[in-house]
RNA sequence: GGAGAGAUGGCAGAGUGGUCGAAUGCGGCAGUCUCGAAAACUGUUGACUUUAAUAGGUUCAAGGGUUCGAAUCCCUUUCUCUCCGCCA
């Protein structure tokens, strides 16, 4: 949630990062100052009927006590007056302070400066690339021939039990799954996050605190009975363990990782975009979370960025990180880069982690703040990134590391899967 | 699911209708002492919000009510704890 008193400041610059965002509704901005400036002078109003209330219900006070009866009765009457014109003002705080609400909550993050123009994923900036696209053998193949060939996953089962896109992970495959999560979180606590195992539900709070609500309701499962919604990703509970906290300058950064499932309902196309795991409504993923000081968010976000990539260079894939344009950003987000690898046998790209700083965007909603060396409340910086999702990555071993003996894993894995390979 | 008890500042814990934004202790910060530190002593110390400042307003789980006035009385909700039941 965007700071009122940023609009205020310089409302015409956050108009022109909203465009950048491609965003098209400007002329919230300023409906929103001007609803904030009616707030104000409505509050006024408020404050000063509650003080008269307040300084003579005190003298009331005085006269019960010295018995004089008859002063106090006549000062009671004068509240009355006060009371009726407090009543209206806090009547009007509410219908605006609610009309306010709605609005600031529609306004998207504001993207940094580094940000490039542009609306489709076409024009996001490739800032990098890394690894080897290896040459496959000649009968090789995509990877959902692969999990069929190898029994390691079972499309058809998921959808008996419950539907399309939950897919069954079976015998090595299954240990394929425990191996990556154990890794990944193992090279994350290695760098200095701290390890979380969240609940795989959250409440009302906790989805709007990040982000998902109100924006993203339509793609979290939400059950209802209880007003709950399934974790789209870790981020959420993780980043909300902050929430309503006031924390000691020299806490930060604070750092954290954590294994979870994903639901993600992603009213979808079909075809060969979707096909095998190249989306799923559930999967595994292994998040990295950071809370840090304003001014080194960028360059934490950087330090994610290499973190990521040496995960990806010890799996010895070949990637390729995208800073990505205005339109294709997150709405919570002040910059993303999105992590690619190329799935061989499939030639294309696949993405399998997003990078990103929110600012203060998050912690706004969340109220996590520190106090500074003047002793001044500060909004934090929250940044987050995944390390790895499963899935795709998944596919890449299968389909870059297949030969005609089977797949041999990279030799980060082979000790956590405990074999070479999967034969 | 049934019965009972409770929710107060960073923490512990007083406070049952008026000078309570809240005693006291711990913790934090500053000072005295010291080469420095510890101890001791002294002072200071919640958050949100309006204001240039002075000065206001809100906040004792949340929401509503009674009252001139509510941390304190009443109602509702949420959460926590204890006992019973059920259960991996």
């Amino acid at each position: 949630m965007l700071q009122v008193s940023v609009l205020k400041n310089n409302p015409e610059w956050v108009k022109e990062r909203l465009s950048v965002k491609n965003f098209k509704q400007l002329d919230l901005v300023d409906k929103i100052i001007a609803l904030d400036n009616e707030r104000k002078s409505i509050q006024l109003g408020f404050d000063t009927a509650q003080s008269g209330i307040n300084a003579i219900s005190k003298e009331i006070g005085l006269l019960m006590t010295t018995g004089n009866v008859a002063e106090a009765t006549e000062a009671k009457a004068q509240v009355a007056a006060f009371k009726v014109q407090a009543a209206e003002f806090s009547e009007k705080i509410v219908a605006v302070e609610k009309q306010l609400h709605e609005a600031i909550v529609q306004l998207p993050n504001l993207p940094a400066k580094e940000v490039p123009l542009g609306k489709t994923p076409e024009e996001n900036v490739v800032v990098r690339e890394g690894g080897q696209i290896p040459n496959l053998y000649e009968k090789a193949q995509e990877h959902w021939f692969l999990l069929d060939k190898y029994k390691l996953a079972n499309f058809e089962l998921g959808n008996k039990i419950t539907g399309a896109g939950f897919p069954v992970y079976t015998g090595q495959g299954a240990k394929l799954q425990r191996s990556l999560v154990q890794y990944f979180l193992d090279f994350n606590v290695k760098a200095g996050y701290f390890e979380y195992l969240p609940p795989f539900m959250v409440n009302e709070q906790s989805a709007f605190a990040t982000g998902q609500l109100p924006d993203k309701e339509g793609q979290m499962y939400h059950v209802t009975e209880d007003k709950l919604y399934l974790i789209p990703t870790a981020e959420v509970p993780v980043t909300n363990v902050y929430r309503d906290t006031i924390l000691k300058e020299d806490e930060l950064p604070v750092k954290m990782t954590a294994y979870s499932p994903c639901f993600r309902r992603e009213a979808g196309s079909y075809g060969k975009d979707v096909r095998g795991l190249n989306r799923v409504h559930q999967f595994e993923k292994v998040e990295i979370i950071q809370l840090v000081h304003p001014e080194k968010s960028y360059q934490v976000l950087d330090e994610m960025v290499a973190h990521v990539e040496a995960l990806l260079n010890s799996l010895e894939l070949p990637y390729r990180i995208l800073r990505l344009c205005g339109g294709d950003m997150g709405f919570t987000s002040a910059i993303t880069y999105d992590f690619e690898v190329f799935s061989a046998a499939q030639k294309r790209w696949l993405e399998v982690s997003s990078v990103s700083n929110f600012e203060n965007y998050q912690t706004n909603r969340m109220k996590c703040r520190f106090k500074d060396s003047n002793n001044k409340m500060v909004l934090a910086h929250s940044l987050n990134g995944s390390s790895l999702a499963l899935p795709r990555i998944v596919a890449c071993l299968l389909e870059n590391f297949q030969t005609a003996e089977g797949i041999i894993l990279p030799k980060a894995l082979q000790s956590y899967f405990g074999a070479e390979g999967i034969f």
